[in-house]
DNA sequence: ATATTGAATTTTGCATACAAAATTCAATAT
DNA sequence: ATATTGAATTTTGTATGCAAAATTCAATAT
């Protein structure tokens, strides 16, 4: 009702405070396996790191905690969570199901400019007999998923998604740079989704990136089966 | 299942720090509508009221906030988070496909004795022409959820459908109780979802779960329509 | 009466202080 | 050599302090 004035407008929206920095160069730090799984996060030296007090540290530790990016042990400390098979059967599984309605609203939703963005991701690979540069491929991964969970314009599951992407990949025992299936075997589920996106049908957009993850879920249950 | 290092046992276990309570009581605080939505959060007065220092207040309030039920303005302070009708089908639509999983993996693991228990909570409704108690009806329902997660047995997925349920309930301009569809249009999807768990029917427990999610869905969407 | 200004008050963001708990490590006992 | 003890050191959990920003509110101008 009253008339407002524009003297704080976007500054306040421009505004980060230390809590956010901390947090994310402590996410990109486990990303970038700086930081390792299962290892304590020392808070004085971090902190003296980073050029901040303990507060906003142990502010962006609880962040992460809360995605489960790190775990607390009370009285002793903050150590980078350690994930096992079976608990990344159950991260991939919760990809699935979220991931199956990001392709679907996807399919609705994209734009033809952002069509052919997603067609040219994985052009560099195509027609490969053998695909061997797996971390160029693990990128391009990277940035496919993401930009369908970005497309599908649903504030809860970006978020969402983006903690179980980065997960996935702290995930240590994995033997190629964060990927399960060999490239070699997942390039046509790719092609596949992208032609249903791009199709604008979003049945088959979700069918076939569930049918993409099951197929890791298989391969991440037959190296459990196979340990015990 | 417990991989606990034996050391620090139950004392690690029974720890609760002021962090932990403050968050406990500010959700519960929000759940019970102490807390309205939209909102400022006193940080003082707060903190003196819970007998503690602001620091593990806020400290659970960056928790909420992480939850989305509660909203950071910088400079400016905490607010219990205000969803739009639309944020509210993005939630629904997270909790079909997470909780159809979840109904899944109900269908897998559940034991006779847990199946009886799911199998008592409508009871008292059952066969009625018209339920007219909807706060019990609602705690019934809000029972019914939260139990087929747990036995899914999947720590993801509880932890996240935790908060999908409490965003659902402090939703505002929902009629009864935080229900949106009528107890009377319900009660057999209950059943319905129940019986194919106690059959052990996965496929049958995923799809009549989504259903039900569905129904509620159309109605939300149905009064966006309305409005607009 | 309404709008504007600016001083007084409150609240936030962050650093720091400090007791209690955990860890380390060297001295001693087995 | 290995195990045990306990004092010294480090780290955690929490309270408190304080400058900067935001808000309130009364005084003044329009």
């Amino acid at each position: 009702m009253k008339s407002r004035d524009s003297r704080t407008i976007n500054l306040g929206e421009a505004y980060e405070n230390l809590d956010q920095k901390a947090y994310q160069i402590i996410k990109d730090m486990i990303e970038d396996r700086i930081l390792l799984p299962g290892h304590k996060i020392p808070q004085e030296k971090l902190a003296k790191e980073l050029g901040i007090s303990r507060t906003p540290l142990i502010s962006a530790l609880k962040f992460l905690e809360h995605e489960k990016l790190v775990e607390v042990k009370p009285r002793r400390g903050f150590f980078v969570r350690l994930f096992t098979k079976k608990e990344m059967v159950s991260i991939f599984e919760i990809r699935e199901v979220l991931e199956g309605l990001a392709a679907r609203r996807s399919a609705q939703n994209i734009s033809d400019e952002d069509c052919l963005t997603l067609l040219q991701i994985f052009v560099p690979f195509k027609g490969m007999a053998d695909i061997t540069d797996i971390a160029a491929y693990s990128r391009a991964d990277r940035t496919f998923h993401t930009m369908i969970t970005k497309m599908a314009s649903r504030e809860f599951l970006s978020s969402m998604l983006q903690t179980f992407n980065i997960i996935s990949l702290a995930y240590q025992n994995v033997t190629t740079e964060g990927l399960i299936a060999h490239p070699n075997d997942t390039i046509q589920d790719h092609e596949q989704i992208t032609q249903a996106i791009c199709d604008r049908d979003p049945d088959g957009a979700e069918h076939f990136m569930k049918l993409h993850f099951k197929k890791t879920i298989d391969i991440l249950k037959q190296e459990i089966d196979d340990v015990e």
